[in-house]
DNA sequence: AATGAATGAGACTTCATTCAT
DNA sequence: TATGAATGAAGTCTCATTCAT
């Protein structure tokens, strides 16, 4: 196997770049896949979703899924962890500066494609079936959001920001909150159409934004 | 078919009563199907369920599923269908007095029971898939509990007792939140456990829902 | 159901007949798809034979095979409990008078047929990877072969007809002999093509076992 | 391709042993994976062994095989043949003085290891469906086993140490018994189990050949 | 109307073989 | 020549639906 052998500043050496590149190779794949098993997946939902259809859709042969993964339960798993992976990244990277900002941000920020609102759905679905999606979605990223949101309101509290409330109550009432809007978007139509601003204004997502955080901050009482 | 032919009153008869007790004993035979494909479907999921379960739960065989129902994703439908008419029901009966009442009860009423809170997980999903689900359940089930909530909403604020907030928003706020928390209350381990009460008393659901009313109801901010 | 209702004898009863005709009916299929399966597997093998011809040779769809074994192992297990029996069955009904008759029928009598020959090598073959053949066919029909064949030698040791060899050995012996036989069967060309009677007669199986049964009887030795 | 290029005595060529080598670079490379196909094909069948399993066992890459073996079928006859090969040898080494020695010796050599019994009935099964393996097998090592057995027993006749028995029957026999023997040892538990010596000692494989050549000498009569 | 055996389409998965590197 | 990722044909098995009884 000489192709390997490689003269690299004035000596031979094993290229090491041959593993990587069949290495970074293969995590393109894996990725290739996952993504496609994200995309049929929330469209069609994990039983639906045919591995003809995801190896379709990663433009790959379907044998060639299972040199990636051992079998379908792993790709949603591996749908998963990618997805707790991004929020948790997504968590450690947010920084709100005052309590207005930080509300909004909570509800703008989770779940704000299609895809992942459907995923999540999913993935609530299948915990229930998959003690690995339950592991790897509900308690490595909700239970994390929730933490984080809890801590959030903390140090609020602690700054004389916000009233002595439960924070773990205050944190759990807000996440139900953007988890039932992510719902509640999937079905914009019938679930919004009553809905009209006194100003006549068009509704955008800032304005809901700004509304949901002026109830959570101010509360419905006079 | 011998249970038309009756022998009564010393004459052998075509019973015309017995059209209705057919229709009667039709109707019981739909509704000892429903129950037991709900029962089946949360548990499950609509496509992990199969006929033969159903038929079992029912204590009947397969073949006579088909005899009420054309096929299985009809059975979905009527579970639908039937839970949307309780829900229309429930609303129009409950009555609440104060503002405390009306927002405890909203917080308390809805997805109390295990079965109720898969079904609304399972009908979120299949409603993409199925334009009757969509039809039975989101827009005669779901928009009419936030219509109805939104007009308790108005009326508070007439009647002064709440601040003039968007009654719209505030409403799909609230319904959100209990989306939320029946999804949340499925994974109880993993989302409620850092939960702690300060006074250290054991967390309760009364607990809970005076809680959440109060922050809905006076809000976050000092 | 009022099909069941028979009017017999003087007074109604519950048909039992219909469930005897159904078990009748279930049975038959049974026997039908292990007919089947046992010709497929003896020309094929258990691993090259397929559930879509052994549905062919019964004349029923694939999926009627599942209605009646779990999977296709489960089939292979039907036929080696069949096969068992047929064995059990058919060495409690032998008898013989001397000697000669003795080993002449332990020689004929096995595997005469090719498929049960081929059914003894792929059984042979299975044990080793399937518990329940093991059981089925090794312990409970080769097993009890040998173990027949040495109580039918120690009677003749104890009526002075053999001379005190060990009958353990000998049964084993002559059970292996057949066995082996049985296996040189399939191959008669390669195998006996060099065979030759001295008087210039053809082979025939009569022929054959009295010589076999000779050399057992009598020995090599001057 | 940088093998064929070499730097010998101080300057390029073509070295002209370089062919010798690789002849013999590629005969080891075919035995090492000759050897391995054997033992996975004993231990696993034919069909349940996988290319893949092969070449694991030959330290190679799958693809490797390809280059010796035009396919998995090939790679049995290969084995078939190997075995054919050193069965030829063994029988042109074997020399036998007395004809206790000699039916002893015929007993105790076959199918003396778990890998040699379990390739004797792998090829058994697979000569059905294999005109290879039957030629090289059946024909080449069976044959040629009992021809040379039906040798030795002429010669024993002529030599007034066996009475004028037919050799070519005797010849089968007692191959049919070692073949038999090879299958029983496999399933040594349920089928030895209820052997015991008279004297009490141990069985072992000396006393089995002593045993059995006893039995095929002096015969079962008295 | 009730039954449940029969059906066969279609799902997941394996694995011998190819081929670019 | 060696590699192993990619391929896709083919296998087993499930299950919604039909239909004779």
């Amino acid at each position: 196997m000489c192709e390997r052998l490689l003269y690299v500043k004035g000596e031979f050496t094993l290229d090491s770049s041959t593993v990587t590149r069949r290495e970074r190779r293969a995590e393109a794949r894996r990725t290739q896949i996952l993504s496609a098993a994200a995309a049929v997946f929330s469209r069609k939902g994990y039983e639906r979703a045919t591995t003809r259809e995801i190896a379709a859709a990663a433009d790959l042969a379907e044998g060639t899924l299972y040199n990636y993964f051992t079998n379908k339960r792993d790709l949603l798993i591996g749908v998963a962890q990618n997805y707790a992976d991004e929020v948790t990244q997504a968590i450690s990277q947010s920084q709100a500066e005052d309590l207005d900002g930080l509300v909004a941000q909570l509800i703008a920020n989770r779940f704000r494609h299609r895809q992942e609102r459907r995923l999540f759905m999913l993935f609530m679905q299948e915990a229930h079936l998959n003690q690995d999606v339950y592991q790897y979605y509900v308690q490595e990223a909700l239970a994390r959001i929730i933490h984080n949101t809890e801590q959030l309101i903390e140090q609020a509290i602690e700054a004389g920001k916000m009233r002595p409330v439960d924070p773990g109550i205050a944190a759990r009432t807000i996440s139900a909150a953007i988890m039932g809007f992510s719902v509640m978007f999937e079905f914009s139509d019938a679930l919004w159409d009553g809905l009209k601003r006194k100003d006549g204004h068009p509704i955008t997502a800032d304005w809901l934004g700004e509304q949901v955080a002026d109830l959570f901050l101010h509360g419905l009482e006079k």
